[in-house]
DNA sequence: CAAATATAATTAACATTGTTAATATATACA
DNA sequence: TGTATATATTAACAATGTTAATTATATTTG
């Protein structure tokens, strides 16, 4: 039956809509199958009538989040000249969504899932995220030659990995204690991986630094 | 009196041992308050006799882990000639101790602390976790000119995020899904901080790479 | 040494969690 | 309309952290 799809879709729809929510709002640690069936208007049992399980649901937020993602970094980047300078702010722009809604950061970073298995796409669009965001930019990049592309992939991955590094000490170790003195150090992480030692910055986002 | 404070000391430290020996083996996830009370052969109440919540007794253990993992680097990298390689050598040292106690990473930096107000030096020890282990080489460095010192805190801080923007991905999202690339990728990001860029590594921890 | 008191340890109990089984309700079809 | 099927809800379970009540154990005091 198309109708029986339909329906079903809708009412994971419910489910997927509630979740979402909640792990922007209060965040992961107030995620419970009580709390979301709430929010969606139904019993908790209900809920397993459509996913396997809470973190099957959970996960499937993550599509939904990077793709808001991705939304929030070109709103935040567009008026940026495209090149390097873009890519740090794209990177820039990166920090603040995860700033903004530390639940996601602890969704797409720190939880635990129980079972790898089935899940393998999702774990994909994690650690490709910040790759995937850049990921027109870096096109521009090569294309005029403003960066070799045998580095690439080195670049990449360096500002992956510092800039997973720089989110998991703030947001979960308070290190540093400061926003201000989190954004010195993300500029100053950022600047050397590019290549912009130099730096006086001048782009959009020095404007978050509060 | 004084026989109260030695015995209390003992009691705390036998569920401390517990504790440690759940997070070593099982992992953080495993922990529990009946779960630690058992091992340490006491009832799950006693516990809080001793500590005001689990939270307070697991992060208890975070120092005793922090001695460990320095001695753990020690042993390890003690034939390798002091420099640079030796630097090189203590980081992956680092790495290998999280990556045979995956659960001793979490409790370093995935748990959440309930209230993060009166643990501000276990957090010190955390973020400083790196940096503690390699001092005496850095000190080798600096008074050998090996490293101009205004370089010093730049080293350290991109150390700190790339290693553990490495392990966060590798332990608690499989990637790079092979140990060997991780540490592929470890040994690429560790040369391009420390400017060991046209590298053979010829050091003694080139015998985890499996 | 024995009784009274203080201290420490245990069991009982509660609220919250995820999940499943049993039951009720709505929908589809004859 | 009445029966079969699908879907939603309530009840129940086991595990969690934590606190209160209770029991056992030391310690002090006569």
């Amino acid at each position: 039956m198309k109708n029986k799809e339909i329906q079903e879709k809708r009412m994971k729809e419910y489910f997927i809509q509630a979740t979402k929510s909640i792990l922007k709002g209060e965040g992961l640690k107030s995620i419970s199958v009580r709390n979301i069936a709430d929010q969606a208007g139904y019993s908790y049992a209900t809920l397993y009538n459509y996913f396997k399980d809470v973190n099957d649901l959970i996960f499937l937020c993550v599509n939904d989040f990077q793709e808001e993602c991705k939304l929030f970094v070109i709103s935040k980047t567009k008026k940026t000249p495209k090149g390097l300078d873009r890519i740090k702010d794209t990177v820039f722009a990166y920090i603040s969504y995860f700033v903004e809604y530390p639940g996601i950061f602890d969704l797409f970073y720190l939880a635990r899932v129980g079972d790898f298995g089935n899940k393998q796409t999702t774990i994909n669009v994690i650690s490709n995220s910040l790759d995937d965001v850049c990921e027109s930019e870096w096109n521009y990049c090569i294309s005029r030659n403003l960066l070799p592309i045998e580095k690439l992939d080195s670049f990449k991955n360096q500002l992956k990995y510092a800039v997973i590094g720089l989110l998991l000490l703030y947001l979960n170790r308070r290190t540093p204690d400061s926003y201000s003195e989190f954004m010195d150090q993300a500029n100053f992480q950022i600047d050397n991986i590019l290549g912009l030692n130099n730096s006086n910055r001048t782009s959009t986002s020095i404007k978050n630094e509060n």
